[in-house]
Formats: structure tokens, sequence, C-alpha cells
DNA sequence: CACCCGATTATCT
DNA sequence: GATAATCGGGTGT
């Protein structure tokens, strides 16, 4: 099942997010398989004040500064855990794609008992919940999206026209509010 | 070592 | 819409 290769995130990083969206999250736990079409993200850049790697290189934000195409994950709010692909442009020194939702659609037993939630609408809808759902915490942080035996890879998966993206302003920043650098797939199923 | 606050979510009004 | 819950990274003492 084709996973992307590392050159497709060694590409601009707001590029990469829109290009993100229709591509397939692939998580292994236990032979288990938890699949999800990613269906937002965020651009978050170095030279950008809204991104963790704008203060420069730290202990938590060294995974956006490293090689392309692995996992940046982190605690937010001290209760949910967000997920980022590292992505950028050889020209910027670090720079990442938050995913802020998946669309389910192969796994849901064990979604749901990491996460339990009567509605699938309510599944994997928010950086936070796609988490919870996907079972990804900090032990994930750094896994390369593209060897085939990660717990984490990303597959291509359905193609997404111009037509079908939302380009909105990023959510829940204080700063660079006027970049808009969110991508949103408008699709039928789980219209949020 | 104390203080501040955030790339969120669930729940209540 | 407002707010509590809850943690640890980053910063300055």
């Amino acid at each position: 099942m084709n996973i992307l290769p590392r050159k497709f995130y060694k590409r601009e990083t707001v590029v990469v997010a829109r290009d993100l969206l229709g591509k397939k999250i692939v998580r292994t736990i236990d032979g288990h398989k938890l699949v999800g079409i990613i269906s937002e993200t965020e651009a978050y850049r170095s030279d950008d004040p809204a991104s963790h790697a704008f203060i420069g290189k730290t202990e938590r934000n060294k995974s956006l500064f490293g090689e392309v195409g692995h996992a940046y994950v982190y605690m937010n709010y001290g209760l949910h855990y967000a997920l980022n692909f590292v992505a950028r442009d050889p020209k910027f020194e670090a720079g990442g794609v938050l995913i802020r939702q998946v669309i389910p659609i192969e796994g849901y037993d064990i979604m749901h008992k990491f996460r339990p939630i009567s509605n699938d609408a309510l599944l994997s809808n928010g950086p936070g919940k796609l988490t919870q759902a996907f079972n990804i915490t900090k032990k994930q942080n750094g896994v390369d999206l593209t060897d085939p035996r990660s717990e984490i890879i990303v597959t291509e998966g359905i193609p997404v026209t111009d037509e079908q993206v939302k380009i909105s302003p990023r959510i829940g920043i204080s700063r660079a509010t006027d970049k808009l650098w969110n991508f949103t797939l408008l699709h039928k199923k789980y219209l949020s």
C-alpha cells in the first residue's frame, strides 16, 4: 500500500499540509490496524510566531528540526496529545503539519476501546480526539512515517480537488492569526 | 525551583 | 458561550 516517500515531506510546509488531505494514516497496534483519512491540517513553519519552532530548538520541539517524514508528538494543555508530521523545504530549519482531523475508516472497535463514545462522528474530529482514538502518545514522538515497519505510517488515499478544500485561518492560536494555513477537506461523511 | 500558560475537550448554562 | 480539568516545557530567580 503505497507509503508516501520521504521527498513528499521535503517541500514547502504549507504545500505539504494541503497535499496531506485525503491521505491515509495507518496505525498498527498489536496486529490490529487503525486507518483514518486526513481531513484537516495546519502548517507551522519555523519563521512563524505561532510555531513551536519559532523560539529555536528545544528538548520538546527537536523533532521539528529533525529529518522530514517523522512524527512530532507533544502534550497540550496537560490533557491531550497532538500529532504533527515533520515537513519543510530545505531552506527552512524546521517545520511541521498538525493533523487536526481524520475520518475513521477501519478499526472502529479498537478506536472505541481507546475513546469510549457512541457517536462515530466525534471519534477523531479534533487533534486531541484523534490521538486518543489512535492511542498516540509521546512514545510515538519521532517515529519514521516512511518506514513500513513503523507503528504509524502514511499512505496514498483518495484524490482531493481544490474545490473540495476549504482554506481558513488556523485555530486556537494567538499569534500570526492572519495566515491562511488551515486546510479542511469538505466531504459527505461526518461533515463538521 | 517557582511561575506561567498553551496548536484542547467535555460539560454546563 | 463560558469554564474547569491538568501537565510539563520554557524561562527567569
